[in-house]
DNA sequence: GCCAACGTTGGC
DNA sequence: GCCAACGTTGGC
């Protein structure tokens, strides 16, 4: 299973959103690097839901549960979704702030890419940022 | 609202 | 295939 961390502007569409929705399709991806990103994505992987601009921070986790397909909302017919789930909030959000503050997560995507959309995350940041927000493994 | 970073487009 | 111009994202 690999894990992913996705973003949101909440005004756009917020993990709430997703809360009440239960799940949703992953969709206006229109970078060919998050294209790739969630063409990797299987059934099963786990991702952060990240709020940019508002907020700025890790909000909750959500599974994928269909692997991706054509975006329906693309007319190019270049790019894809997936459809994911509402997982859980996390106890505490971890912001941006505290991520650039943590030693281990100076490499994390999330800081080296800021404009990445889908990216992957690495088990040791996955349990790290799981242990920060409070929540047990 | 500004600006830095960076991806995309198009002329050559 | 290079590179300048342009557009978009996202933090501040």
């Amino acid at each position: 299973m690999n894990y992913w961390l996705v973003k949101s502007e909440p005004d756009c569409y917020s993990f709430e959103k997703l809360a009440k929705d239960g799940r949703s399709m992953w969709d206006g991806v229109r970078n060919f690097q998050a294209r790739n990103n969630l063409m990797k994505m299987k059934v099963g992987d786990q991702a952060f839901f990240y709020h940019s601009n508002i907020g700025k921070e890790i909000v909750g986790i959500c599974e994928v549960v269909r692997e991706h397909y054509p975006d329906p909302t693309d007319e190019s017919g270049k790019f894809v979704v997936v459809d994911v789930a509402h997982v859980k909030p996390l106890k505490n959000p971890v912001t941006l702030q505290l991520i650039k503050s943590v030693p281990k997560l100076q490499n994390i995507a999330l800081l080296k890419q800021s404009r990445l959309s889908v990216m992957p995350i690495t088990n040791e940041e996955w349990n790290e940022i799981l242990s920060i927000s409070g929540d047990s493994l």
